[in-house]
DNA sequence: CAGGCAGTTCGATACTCATCGAACCAGCGC
DNA sequence: GCGCTGGTTCGATGAGTATCGAACTGCCTG
């Protein structure tokens, strides 16, 4: 298992960006922001266990989301950070937008 | 021919953050971003008439650009300020950022 | 050790979409 | 009117990907 994540300087915005816009991915995005950091599966995003899977793989190698490894479990949290750094505004301005415009 | 774009109130996060996350795309926005309103033909994006044209819908759809028809020719400019009402600080920090980090 | 649980991976399916060339449409100039 | 030129639309194609269930892996516990 490869738990490996990019580094800050690798970012690529288009990456970034595209990971962002999935409407699961954002929902997961948001439940780290104000949650801090998640047990993968305690997290409800309605889809299943494979496809939530395949969209921490897609936020985690975007470089979105940081994995940390215990036990059975795996810890995400937000690479706040590292993209605050990287794309000074962007996650805040993502954030801050409402949830679901209906 | 339908120039539509839609309404700021409209603006849908997660379509805007698919429309940016396209290097094509990304590129006509830097573009806009820093010459203005530029005619659609005029900018050279490295794709066919077809794609471009595509791309230009694409974003237009999404909000991110106006249309201003003008004879034969289609004036594009970014709605920059619809952006900022719609998702304050989003439109800057992807433009801070680098074009493409190698 | 056996079982269960967390999470990943596999294989398949369906859908989206970026891309192109060709055909088409609409002004503009001759 | 006839054609050129800017731009869109069409149809096709190929790549990517979101999705699922099922099989697999690893850890932890009884």
């Amino acid at each position: 298992m490869d738990v490996f994540q990019p580094a800050t300087a690798d970012l690529d915005l288009t990456t970034v960006l595209q990971a962002l816009g999935d409407p699961v991915r954002l929902k997961i995005v948001r439940e780290l922001a104000t949650g801090g950091e998640q047990v993968c599966g305690a997290m409800e995003v309605g889809v299943s266990k494979s496809t939530r899977s395949h969209h921490f793989k897609t936020l985690r190698e975007a470089g979105v989301t940081a994995t940390r490894v215990e036990g059975t479990h795996r810890h995400v949290s937000l690479r706040r950070d590292d993209l605050e750094a990287r794309f000074p505004g962007l996650l805040d301005a993502v954030l801050q937008t409402q949830a679901a415009p209906a």
